[in-house]
DNA sequence: ACGATGATGAAC
DNA sequence: TTCATCATCGTA
């Protein structure tokens, strides 16, 4: 049985923690059904001075999870249809997360959520077995994936200095 | 390429 | 209270 990842992991540079997160699996518990899937692709929301970053206009009711500890689950609904699913990162009142943007069998943050029914009702919640949702340990095997470092999806008006800079980490197969 | 679809936050 | 925006997706 693998090790379920605490606060400590999360409690680390987020960049850190984003690259770090792939190869471990996301794992969803309902009712008594649980899937366990391996990430493939996050995104790293630095801190308040990136101007991608929900926190970069200071706190707002929505973001509000991000300045909890380490490990808290964020979720925010978009495009008027979509649940996003981020963890925190870094110290309490440090605002920053990862964007849980895919996994081994299903591409698109969108998806993501749809598929594993995470919604507003995890938002705030800490990960872990009493929430249903937890990530735990995996090692990626470098003969067979390798990490690619891109620029960020969807952030166009956060402007060049932030769209440029490269904090989505992704899978892909050698 | 574009419309769906509605919460969010900033401006007025 | 209005309005543009939005860390997207399915269909065309």
């Amino acid at each position: 049985m693998s090790r379920m990842l605490n606060k400590k992991f999360f409690d680390r540079k987020t960049a850190v923690v984003a690259e770090d997160l792939l190869g471990k699996f996301l794992v969803r518990k309902i009712g008594n059904k649980i899937t366990k899937v391996m990430i493939t692709e996050v995104e790293a929301y630095v801190g308040p001075h990136d101007l991608a970053c929900h926190s970069a206009r200071g706190r707002t009711p929505r973001n509000t999870p991000m300045f909890c500890e380490a490990g808290t689950i964020y979720v925010y609904f978009t495009y008027g249809m979509h649940w996003m699913l981020n963890i925190v990162t870094e110290e309490r009142d440090y605002p920053a997360a990862v964007l849980i943007r895919g996994t081994e069998s299903i591409t698109g943050p969108g998806r993501l959520t749809k598929k594993y029914k995470i919604d507003n009702k995890l938002n705030g919640k800490m990960i872990g077995k009493k929430t249903g949702l937890w990530i735990e340990d995996g090692s990626i095997d470098r003969k067979v994936w390798r990490v690619m470092h891109t620029p960020r999806i969807g952030i166009d008006s956060a402007g060049p200095v932030w769209v440029n800079k490269k904090l989505r980490f992704v899978l892909e197969e050698k």
